[in-house]
DNA sequence: CTATTCACG
DNA sequence: ACGTACGTGAATAGA
């Protein structure tokens, strides 16, 4: 089956042009626009699969349309020359491309389009048209549809006759009667003055075309009758104008377009010189420049099968020189992902180790050398490492450097953490993707030994390169101790934790479960008899049509896809109907059954009746940790139905407890002491509560006087100082007015003044520096805090006053981490650290360590950074989590 | 694959 | 006038 597409290409050009930031090329050739059809030709080629396909360039400056109107386009601005020099460059692209491409003198692209639309209505076949212009839905037909751009050119809106008439309520060539009422500014149609959108589509609805409008003109009042009746030429003109021609001389032409795949060797040859690398490899060429270019040794790989003795004897030499480490497996979480294989770089060679060699009996010097603490590795994620080999029973040693986590703290924003990307930012010749080689998703597969053993050898050659160019970076921003102290040392006891897991009881699960599943049928029959008729409660969609629909309760909120319904608005609706209480309640209950009855269940080893998450380290922007597979940070303690889920997390020794600590108010200690405000400082010196603390300061009240209600406003504040104060924010999460909150806010400024200053310097220093960083150096770049956008200028700045606190509160609980583990050894005692929750370390402690526990746990963490405030942590065991309180 | 919602600090 | 609180991960719906 036959399947078109034509492209409007001067106006896919044009939408490009100004979609695309400015990008050129070394030799200063523009190529953004190129770059934006480039994208938009390949995505249509993977998902269109086109048969014939063809692209339709304006010719000249004057068309037949000029010859009945001379103002046609008038108001156009001129082509800017960044875009005109693109022209040539895009016809050459798609001569490489092997796609057709036609002008015409004397007519548009819109015209041959028209008419190669006509053809295909004729014949019957598929049709796609690209195009920035709405102008050609007229063509749309049972056969014919239109794709229009719409932001950029990668997203499209798809038109059919049935579309159209949602849209418009209009028959697809209608359209140019709308054209012709409404004009259009960009091709200077007149149309009639002071017909819109809105209006024009009143006038078609009730009268069907421009003719039809003109002939009734005694039906219409007032201004408007006047208007029409002036500009009675200008409609007929306009709609002429807008009417694409489709009857080019363009017979037979359909041959000519017929595409056939393109070669290879040109479009690589045309990506390298435009510099498109990530083009290249999307479409998985080999940059030909890139050899003489970056002139590079070849890679000598020299695979390391089972049983082959001289290649192994080769590996156990290189082992004793400085070499770098890559092992690839496959699957998210490193608990149970398989190992594909592993490189090994070093010099100019290296050597592949296949699984079979890794697995094996004749692989125990390589597991050797793994464990062997005084044999230094370099690597690209050393923990994830670390965990794959644990399966396996090996217990790797010997991190030296790992690129990953370099790589997070040179730019922890930044998302593509894999070698080829580090690799790119490097400045390093291209590494393959991983997607490129193995595909993804379903399509996810190993390739054959050659492709495979060329790409790991590829990423440990990229590691071994990239170290010292990092090293030098980290030291050049001043972030060696954070990394070799820090960073480094924690990426081991973070594998420690995680392997060594929390013990849970399913059955105390699985009976909350049951509970669960009670409270959850009653509630959903209740909901069902409150609104007349079932329906699924989990679908936003579904529950917003029964609320605000059906029961007509009051709109507070919308997304971008329809009604809100978060808890927020159900709080406010609560006043209005009995149905409101029993959703909040079954939301609440669904989320504890779905997330952590299910959830967790899920994640329990069967084998030892454990859950092992995994702490991601190269994340969180701030310097945070977070937690995977599952997510044991977030586990319920705020209201108690869900908090009991607290008490299937049990030692895994029996007669031992656990015992948790955490910090009081670090972020605002962290605040007294960044801020210097001697206020705030005074404040936790004398250990005062702090929410209290600042309500007196803020309404100016004895403590006696301040009520739970100031209180509370007190604490909001003291979260919208840390978050980067706005007084809309605040004003949402106390629910007053935004002056109310800017008041409250004054008032805060006004009494600790030494916080505003630091909120105002820390904001101009982001500008200054690009960047702001926590006590130990920890680094967060800002470029939006120069936006001229309002919102994204906004977020940063919050951002500036943010992150160093929360870094820094982050710092202090991973040096914390290191420290205890060293503890932990020296002193010899059996328990544990298992888990990290931000602000909160977990242990698992045996009865006669509990008393010692208690004084270690609070004297490490209050101990790990002197500030200018004491640090203050607070512990409490019991026989589960729950207990620990 | 994205949007919405909600759990935590 | 602009329209948001900072940082995460997981489950579910519905294209």
């Amino acid at each position: 089956m036959d399947k078109w597409i034509l492209i409007d290409g001067n106006s896919i050009a044009n939408r490009a042009f100004y979609a695309m930031p400015p990008l050129t090329n070394s030799a200063g050739l523009h190529t953004n626009a190129v770059y934006g059809f480039t994208t938009m030709l390949l995505k249509l080629l993977e998902e269109e699969k086109p048969t014939h396909l063809l692209v339709a360039f304006d010719a000249g400056k004057v068309t037949f349309r000029h010859e009945g109107f001379s103002d046609y386009k008038g108001t156009r601005a001129k082509t800017p020359p960044e875009l005109s020099e693109q022209f040539p460059i895009m016809k050459e692209l798609l001569k490489a491309f092997g796609i057709a491409q036609f002008e015409l003198a004397g007519y548009e692209a819109d015209d041959i389009i028209g008419t190669m639309t006509r053809l295909a209505d004729e014949k019957g076949v598929e049709t796609l048209v690209v195009s920035g212009d709405k102008d050609m839905l007229q063509l749309a037909s049972s056969k014919v549809s239109i794709a229009v751009t719409r932001k950029g050119v990668s997203e499209v809106e798809r038109f059919t006759p049935e579309t159209v008439n949602e849209k418009y309520g209009l028959k697809p060539h209608q359209i140019i009667d709308l054209k012709g009422l409404m004009g259009d500014t960009s091709d200077n149609i007149p149309g009639i003055p002071g017909v819109g959108e809105k209006t024009a589509l009143k006038l078609l609805h009730e009268y069907g075309s421009v003719e039809g409008v003109l002939e009734n003109t005694g039906e219409l009042k007032g201004k408007m009758k006047e208007r029409v009746e002036q500009h009675r030429d200008d409609a007929l003109m306009s709609k002429k104008l807008a009417t694409i021609f489709r009857e080019v001389p363009l017979e037979g032409a359909e041959g000519g377009i017929a595409y056939g795949g393109f070669d290879a060797e040109s479009v690589s040859a045309m990506f390298a010189k435009l510099e498109f690398r990530s083009l290249t490899e999307r479409l998985n060429l080999s940059a030909p420049g890139a050899a003489q270019g970056a002139p590079k040794a070849e890679l000598n790989v020299v695979p390391v099968d089972p049983g082959d003795t001289e290649a192994a004897s080769l590996l156990a030499a290189a082992f004793k020189k400085p070499n770098a480490l890559f092992l690839e497996s496959v699957g998210d979480n490193p608990h149970h992902a398989d190992i594909i294989g592993a490189a090994l770089a070093a010099e100019d060679t290296v050597y592949v180790l296949p699984k079979a060699l890794l697995e094996g009996a004749e692989g125990q010097f390589v597991r050797d050398w793994l464990s062997d603490p005084e044999a230094s590795k370099i690597g690209c994620d050393l923990h994830r490492t670390e965990l794959v080999l644990a399966r396996l029973g090996v217990h790797l040693q010997g991190a030296e450097f790992d690129i990953q986590l370099a790589a997070y703290l040179l730019d922890p924003t930044e998302s593509d953490q894999s070698v080829s990307g580090i690799a790119q930012r490097s400045g390093l010749p291209a590494v393959a993707s991983d997607e490129s080689v193995y595909g993804k998703g379903a399509k996810f597969k190993v390739p054959d030994n050659a492709t495979l053993y060329a790409h790991l050898a590829s990423k440990a050659d990229a590691v071994r390169a990239i170290a010292p160019l990092q090293r030098a970076e980290l030291e050049k921003s001043g972030m060696n101790r954070l990394y070799y102290e820090l960073e480094q040392p924690l990426a081991v006891v973070l594998a420690d934790m995680e392997k060594q897991g929390i013990k849970v009881d399913a059955e105390t699960i699985q009976q909350l479960g049951k509970d669960l599943e009670h409270g959850i049928e009653s509630s959903v029959s209740e909901i069902y008899r409150h609104a007349g008729t079932e329906f699924n409660i989990n679908s936003p969609k579904q529950l917003g049509e029964i609320l605000f629909d059906k029961l007509g309760l009051p709109v507070m909120k919308k997304t971008k896809t329809g009604y809100s319904t978060d808890a927020d608005v159900l709080e406010k609706l609560e006043p209005y109907h009995d149905i409101i209480p029993l959703i909040l309640h079954y939301r609440q209950l669904a989320k504890l059954q779905s997330t952590y009855v299910e959830g967790l269940l899920k994640e329990v080893r069967s084998e030892t009746g454990k859950i092992h998450t995994y702490y991601r380290q190269t994340i969180a922007a701030t310097g945070r940790l977070s937690s995977q597979y599952p997510n044991l940070q977030n586990i319920p303690i705020r209201l108690e139905e869900g908090r009991k889920i607290r008490k299937a997390f049990v030692p895994s020794e029996p007669g031992w407890y656990i015992l948790a600590a955490d910090y009081s108010q670090i972020e605002l200690r962290v605040l007294a002491h960044i801020s210097g405000d001697e206020r705030l400082k005074e404040a936790f010196i004398h250990d005062m509560d702090i929410h209290t603390k600042t309500a007196m300061d803020v309404f100016g009240v004895s403590e006696t006087q301040v009520d739970a209600n100031m209180r509370r406003s007190a604490k909001a504040v003291n979260f919208g100082i840390v978050y980067g104060i706005s007084d809309f924010g605040l004003s949402q999460n106390l629910n007053i007015t935004r002056k109310e909150a800017a008041k409250f806010i004054e008032q805060y400024f006004d009494v600790f003044k030494g916080v505003r200053k630091y909120m105002d310097d820390i904001v101009m220093q982001a500008r200054q520096d690009g960047y702001v960083k926590t006590l130990l150096e920890r680094r967060r770049y800002l470029p939006e805090i120069k936006a001229s956008n309002f919102n994204l200028r906004s977020f940063a700045e919050r951002t500036a006053m943010n992150t160093p606190i929360q870094g820094t509160a982050a710092d202090i609980i991973k040096l914390a981490m290191v420290r205890m583990q060293e503890r932990l050894r020296e002193e010899g005692l059996k328990s544990r650290m298992l888990l990290q929750v931000h602000d909160e370390l977990v242990f698992e402690v045996p009865e006669d360590e509990l008393e010692k526990m208690k004084t270690l746990v609070p004297e490490v963490m209050e101990g790990a950074l002197a500030l200018d405030v004491p640090l203050k942590a607070d512990v409490n065991y019991g026989i589960n989590w729950y207990e620990a309180k």
